[in-house]
DNA sequence: AAATAATTCCCCTAAAAAGGGGATATTGAT
DNA sequence: ATCAATATCCCCTTTTTAGGGGAATTATTT
């Protein structure tokens, strides 16, 4: 059962250690590596591999989006989620999007190839730790937020108070109230600098680094 | 002009991406691999190598602290961080630490033997956009918090109140207030909303992932 | 066209935080 | 032993948020 595999990953040494640790398997053939979505795209017009392993964090578009388009486009095709860390709100996001696994990159070549078989057989392979995380008391869902509420989500973490984003949206303070108490909600927090984290937490709130 | 190179990252496949990427530079001597800032420091007693490729994001302590002891104890090995991320706090730390460059895991296999290179020769190297990140507008030196800072900081991103804090750590709820308002002018928010993104961009806040 | 969601704005009160000021123990390091 | 940094606590006022309610005007989707 030989298993035609393909990587997507903007770390050029990441790819080329797998490739390194997979060398030897002789069920693993090399299908191609791609550094951003776009390169993803162009080589699966030529070639369909059986599975791909792709990074969360590309620079074109998030590995999440590019996931579901890949399935769109190829069901067959089957994807494991490649991550640094454990994010719960990307583990979840990522198998909502029709992935067939998660693993994280201090994977041994035990692990990846247990998870390339598992995925290949048509399971679902979870690392140890991202499977925790998501059975550990963990059916908060992912709030909705509408494009105003992250707009004035932003501003709140920027240090803004109402009336300063009142006056940067050309609104009434009362109606930055009214959003800070439903983001409150939805998040779920009881004032906004615990809404701040729990923002960032759950990937809703760019920062810069 | 051999090199001997040592890597400390906790992500198996990026050691061996490494590794595999310069096994056919002869003048780089595989010196050896730690998962973890335990593992490097019992190697380096056995032997030591030129320059350590050690990554910033270590599971028992951070990659800083390792760099400070492993200057301290062998100041003649050079260090060269490694990570996924600009993370502007993250360089300029590792810097003052003692490392001697910094480099980012999508590095080409040509930047990476350019940096051991300036490095041996006792250079410094950054990757082009470290520089760019280090020279950009960025004299905001990085607020040194106390220990109890720290604490009343965590809590207030947890969501606590003022009240809350200070029965959590048996004290005066003025004392809280004064601890609240040395952070907000030490990390320079107006609020405390402000203040936790801040705090997290610039890493003085642990967040659950 | 009708139903649903999103956006806007207002009322009220109480709680919390921000922004000044000052003061006194207690540690830590030189 | 002394000096600086840390940690603790208090006063004051003003601003901002939180928490409850309601309501009307746009989109958007079915």
């Amino acid at each position: 059962m030989n298993i035609k595999l393909f990587i997507v990953d903007d770390h050029y040494m990441v790819a080329e250690g797998i490739k390194s640790l997979l060398q030897h398997e002789e069920s693993i053939i090399w299908s191609g590596y791609a550094k951003d979505s776009a390169f993803c795209l162009a080589e699966l017009r030529v070639q369909e591999p059986d599975i791909i392993l792709m990074d969360i964090n590309l620079p074109d578009k998030s590995g999440i989006d590019l996931c579901k388009e890949v399935k769109k486009k190829y069901p067959s095709i089957k994807i494991i989620g490649l991550s640094t860390f454990n994010q719960k709100s990307f583990i979840r996001k990522m198998l909502e999007s029709g992935a067939s696994g998660y693993i994280l990159k201090n994977a041994t070549k035990e692990e990846i190839v247990g998870a390339l078989q598992t995925v290949k057989r048509g399971g679902t392979y979870l690392s140890r730790e991202a499977a925790q995380l998501l059975n550990y008391k963990s059916e908060m869902p992912i709030p909705v937020l509408t494009r105003r509420e992250k707009e004035v989500l932003q501003l709140i973490a920027d240090g803004l108070t109402n009336t300063d984003i009142a006056e940067r949206l050309f609104l009434s303070a009362s109606t930055i109230v009214t959003h800070r108490k439903n983001l409150l909600l939805k998040i779920g927090a009881n004032n906004s600098a615990g809404m701040v984290k729990l923002a960032i937490e759950q990937n809703l709130l760019s920062i810069n680094n």
